[in-house]
DNA sequence: CTTTCATTGGTCAAAGATGGTCTAACCATC
DNA sequence: GATGGTTAGACCATCTTTGACCAATGAAAG
């Protein structure tokens, strides 16, 4: 298994079973997994960003310390608003896969659902003659289109 | 016998001792076979592709590998298929409609499911500058990458 | 107080590890 | 020998891992 995968499942287990906050040292923690301690800051920068439903503060010097939290929304439609905001008028590939799978993690969509949303916007769907930002803003469309689905599904039920 | 054949024949063999779905090292098997490592994806190809009744994914870099899925041959993926043919390169929203509802009446997709599908080729998702023949082939690349996940979502969940 | 220094964490670029694409040469079949 | 599938190889794209160097913080020393 990949270091990365390693460290990010770490992470997790240790967000679930203690909290929705934890705080690490940076350090500890690579030495633990015997790695360099910018491998860490790899793990938080690639697979806990906002994105991904995380927030990371840190401080340096002694004592210093990590400290990640999952965000918590107070109802569906706020977590649905900001994401529509997060899309915007343009959004890559990565960054919408990674907002489905919070779709999902959270519960709000099937897992088949999620893959259903992935594949409408995947590159082959989205294979066209056009430019980068060109498919980034249809890609944009076609999310929220969706994401507008999910948000009226929430509502009826 | 034809190299390609070969690997044909191994990677059909995993996949019925296995299971529906292997996970393969491009390079590993590429030196098994004494090969360039292109060759697999050459037969990757040209024998496992949709068409042929597989889905392939893959991820580069440090610990990456090739995923390979098989999809059952069943009757509703044979309907599946001819879904498939029927939309071919371009298809207008309303056939699109015709063919969703298709999909949920005969108990391919779920309610939510079919929302969503229809959300994404929705007129707001595909608002762009562009012909009207544009947006019929670019429907039918998105509905066909969607119908390819329902196939595949028939057995591998 | 200010300076110094040990202790943390951050950034960035290079190297390493995979897989992908494209094309020319090869080969088999007709 | 024309055609079309096969194979190898050069070059590309992406993801991971490490390491050198930078920045911030707090405590100890002056």
């Amino acid at each position: 298994m990949r270091l990365s995968d390693a460290i990010e499942q770490f992470i997790k287990t240790m967000l679930v079973e203690e909290a929705q906050e934890i705080e690490l040292k940076r350090n500890e923690l690579a030495e633990y997994f015997g790695c360099a301690p910018s491998q860490i800051n790899y793990v938080l920068s690639t697979r806990f960003t906002p994105d991904h439903g995380y927030i990371i503060e840190s401080r340096r010097g002694g004592g210093g310390c990590i400290r990640i939290f999952r965000m918590e929304q107070s109802s569906a439609n706020q977590l649905l608003y900001m994401m529509n905001q997060r899309i915007g008028e343009s959004i890559d590939e990565h960054s919408a896969g990674h907002l489905i799978v919070q779709l999902l993690e959270r519960g709000y969509v099937t897992k088949d659902e999620a893959r259903l949303m992935q594949s409408a916007i995947s590159p082959q769907a989205l294979s066209l003659p056009v430019t980068t930002e060109m498919k980034d803003a249809l890609r944009a469309k076609i999310l929220r289109s969706m994401l507008l689905e999910v948000a009226r599904k929430d509502k009826n039920s």
